[in-house]
DNA sequence: AATAGTATTGCAAATGTTTTCATTTTTACC
DNA sequence: GGTAAAAATGAAAACATTTGCAATACTATT
């Protein structure tokens, strides 16, 4: 209740124990005898004692934190995964420091060198592709790291994610198998993005191997939002030229150039196949139904989680980065070429 | 380069002062003579060395940190606000520490409790309802906080939100100049989720204003989700009872309701006027693009942001918060009642 | 009741900074 | 070149904890 200070010692005196006393009931409480530790608990109560961890901190002990920087929050994508990052790192004791870096990787490393202030025990970072000064960074600190969201081998640190590369890859081939030969692209800017790249490279290898290779004006790029992408499904309308198939970067792409296609009255998938990549809330309800490869977000943020928590917890433990396998996920929004 | 340790004593040495004098080359550089300020930073660089803010902390001097408590991250919603407050927190010089409690006060309380042991400067919660011990607690701490997305009189912490009852009301108030009687609602569970509440209740009175009372058997509960959305309007069709005007209680919910309406050729607006509340990225997009009520949360989050660093830097400042009005935005999902 | 062993507690040093105050160095002026 | 004032620096105390070690208090055993 007293708002005047209360720290250690003030709980100590309130208490009448000594201060260490008082940290080892905090701390072992298996070394203290169940009498006093109530005595203090009583203290800590009657005071509104709040322990201060950042006089823990100080003397090496982990500050129970993990940084996490993504490149934008408010996206569907990095959003699902923030959360199941967020609930599994807090179950394990955590807590998160947060910032987003607008696909600028020199404000990440600033981002991270500030966390890094802040004593984060752990840092997690999307994709495999930074400034190699972040790289640097985490390393000359030791700070245990991972790149979510994407795998890839030989990696500065473990990965936790999906193969973006094969997402592409399986969303193609299955526009390919379809015997589509028309094919248009629609995927958000690559460059600092590498999961989009990977995905492209994946579309297009895939597609080669069908025989439809992706012509160059035939990759539209649009920033990655819903209303972007319907508008520019709008303005390949009205040129006339349409492909008999439209793979799109992303879901929120898909889902705008489903709307695009919606307004023009061209029926999906009779006049027109679309595919996305993700997965996202949502897909599933559009309608019609959207077909996609599945990313899951979830399984991804919760591994993370884990793998980070290890890594901290036992630095020794050389644990590995896991691969979790996207997966074709074919709804209604697909058909064979005429 | 050295990772041996690095700490400011290492660097004092490596300069060849003393330790006062590198801090204060940190915290007042205009006090430190300019060639002295040289050494100290080449010898920073060369021990890469990083600032430890938990040793700053414990003077009292501010964490830098800010807690931010949601209900959760992934939903369009919130994920929105985040991203705005986040950005204009960290300009302001703060790192966020994230978290969401699953609608769950109690829980909440719990993480409020965690931040505060982080010696966070401020926090900032969603909404106007919380536990009293979390209200308690941040106020017998004295930690700055803010009340976000929602508005109210007489809280027991200034609020930048909007005045969702007023949401509530004019989208209510559109439908009934449009003169529908025949109305439903479909709303997200309103325990424990006060902006859900009082949207609610928005509606209601400007229905009955309108003489178009909102009958008990037209409230139809869903969780926020757009598939859970959409399953509940098929059902609602399934019965063959069909309502001519639908208020959701937020967007999603209306995306899920206008997948239903398009899967079972039910045309929007001619056979069915259809709103929600919120305008989130994507209605504008949708096709028909949504007729909805703006709530800004940029705005919101900004304003939050400012509010609170003014609270944090100058205490006394007696801030008042902000309401921030929303606005009916009309687009394509309404018609007059025949 | 004394002894040895163990369980519990306290003392004091240590952690990485900042800051007050005192001291030294520099500058400006005569 | 000397003095006074101003600028720059350093020494040491302070911040809220934890922890190794020493001291004390119990318990069980004889």
């Amino acid at each position: 209740m007293k708002d005047k200070k209360s720290d250690i010692i003030a709980v100590a005196k309130a208490a009448r124990v000594s201060p260490s006393t008082v940290s080892r009931s905090f701390n072992h409480p298996e070394l203290v005898k169940a009498t006093t530790r109530k005595k203090i608990d009583n203290a800590v109560r009657r005071l509104g004692y709040i322990r201060n961890r950042a006089a823990q901190t100080i003397h090496g002990i982990r500050s129970g934190t993990v940084g996490l920087i993504v490149p934008t929050i408010d996206h569907t994508i990095f959003a699902e995964l923030i959360q199941s990052f967020s609930d599994a790192i807090e179950e394990l004791g955590f807590t998160i420091l947060l910032a987003s870096h607008g696909y600028d990787l020199q404000r990440e490393y600033a981002l991270a060198r500030k966390m890094l202030e802040h004593r984060v025990d752990g840092m997690a970072l999307i994709g495999t592709e930074h400034a190699t000064e972040t790289v640097h960074l985490l390393d000359s600190q030791k700070t245990p790291t991972v790149f979510l969201w994407n795998y890839a081998e030989h990696t500065a640190f473990p990965c936790v994610g999906s193969d973006n590369y094969r997402a592409g890859w399986l969303i193609a081939d299955h526009i390919g198998r379809l015997q589509h030969q028309n094919v248009a692209a629609l995927f958000p800017p690559v460059s600092g993005n590498d999961r989009a790249a990977q995905r492209l490279a994946g579309v297009q290898d895939a597609l080669a191997s069908h025989g439809a290779d992706l012509a160059d004006d035939r990759l539209l790029e649009t920033p990655y939002s819903i209303d972007a992408a319907k508008a520019a499904i709008l303005r390949l309308l009205a040129h006339g030229d349409m492909p008999s198939a439209l793979i799109c970067g992303n879901d929120v792409l898909a889902w705008g150039a489903l709307h695009a296609l919606g307004k023009e009255g061209v029926r999906v998938p009779q006049d027109m196949t679309v595919v996305g990549i993700g997965d996202f809330k949502g897909s599933r309800a559009f309608e019609p139904a959207l077909t996609t490869v599945r990313i899951p977000a979830l399984q991804i943020g919760e591994k993370a989680a884990a793998l980070i928590a290890e890594q901290i917890v036992t630095p020794q433990s050389g644990s590995q980065g896991e691969l979790v396998v996207p997966e074709l996920v074919v709804r209604e929004t697909c058909a064979a070429a005429l």
